[in-house]
DNA sequence: TTGATTACCATGAATTCCCATGGCATCCCT
DNA sequence: AGGGATGCCATGGGAATTCATGGTAATCAA
């Protein structure tokens, strides 16, 4: 059962044909959430980069992409909320795999996005990670935003106050 | 199993003969939901062109179009609703096949409905794909309607929050 | 015959595949 | 505890293949 969620923050460089080992422990995630995952084989990933806001890109596994297209489809057809979800997880995504020697290849259309030069920055979310060009990174991981309920002197620890689930 | 949803978004030239390329990821999903595909064969499309006010095309698996005529075949035969799905999905539609070198030709008729010119997107949506003329496609999806409950300016990922399925 | 549609061939660019290397950590042997 | 030996990990380069796109010839329809 290996390794559930992404977890860590690291550095890597990105050569010029947009090649990017992903951290190991990641692909270990990526091949437990794989349904077509079979020993020696390489892992899927999914590729977010729709968000015109965001400049970072949102990865998954193939079972975490398979449960939001399934709720995209419980969704109102023609709904606003639906089609701005799928323009992002269907319509801005891409759906590849790592290859042999561990490596993700970004297509220039993504690095431009983000804004990558030579060298990425992986930030594990939990069920998901982002990919951030590191300059970004830096910046924006510097400055947090407030609003009434969030206070960023606090220490994050005090938000999981309360309500405890059973154990495990 | 390969891909199941159509998925990314990338921009073809159209000569003019109305030949365009069909992006390299969305063949083999054609051809997994073809059930005559052979190897080595040409999968086939269905492109349907019906509803006055879109201007797209909205493309599909013969799988697909198979689960939409089961649907229509469900519905009493008199009424408005089967009538327009019928209309749409059965008259105003085209089964195609993909040629050698992975193009679709579009006769001058869906060309004319949707205004190419000479260069058209195509959008995965997860169970199908849209062609676009590229000038249309960016405007029309540069805005997006809101109403009450939609809020362009926050992040989609929004609306995935809550009522989770069982975990697999 | 004439315009349109289909089949066949050609090519540059982009992408994928395959092989190679250096570093770091772990294991093991004596 | 030293000192290989082993193995995984991150990274690089070049070859081989696929992709997108263009052109020309053959076939078809009216």
């Amino acid at each position: 059962m290996s390794q559930q969620w992404f977890i860590g923050e690291s550095h890597h460089k990105v050569d010029t044909k947009g090649r990017v080992s992903i951290p190991a422990a990641f692909r270990k995630v990526l091949a437990s959430g794989d349904p077509d995952f079979s020993e020696g084989a390489n892992p899927q990933v999914v590729v977010v980069y729709g968000d015109a806001r965001r400049n970072y890109l949102e990865c998954m596994t193939i079972k975490a992409m398979n449960k939001i297209q399934r709720k995209m489809l419980k969704m109102p057809p023609a709904s606003p909320q639906r089609r701005a979800l799928q323009k992002m997880y269907s319509t801005q995504a891409l759906v590849t795999s790592v290859d042999e020697t561990g490596r993700l290849v970004l297509p220039a259309k993504l690095r431009n996005k983000i804004g990558i030069s030579n060298e990425a920055v992986f930030a594990g979310i939990g069920e998901n990670f982002q990919i951030w060009s590191t300059e970004t990174y830096e910046i924006e991981n510097g400055l947090v935003t407030g609003d009434d309920d969030f206070d960023p002197d606090l220490d994050p620890s005090h938000y999981l106050f309360g309500d405890d689930e059973d154990e495990e």
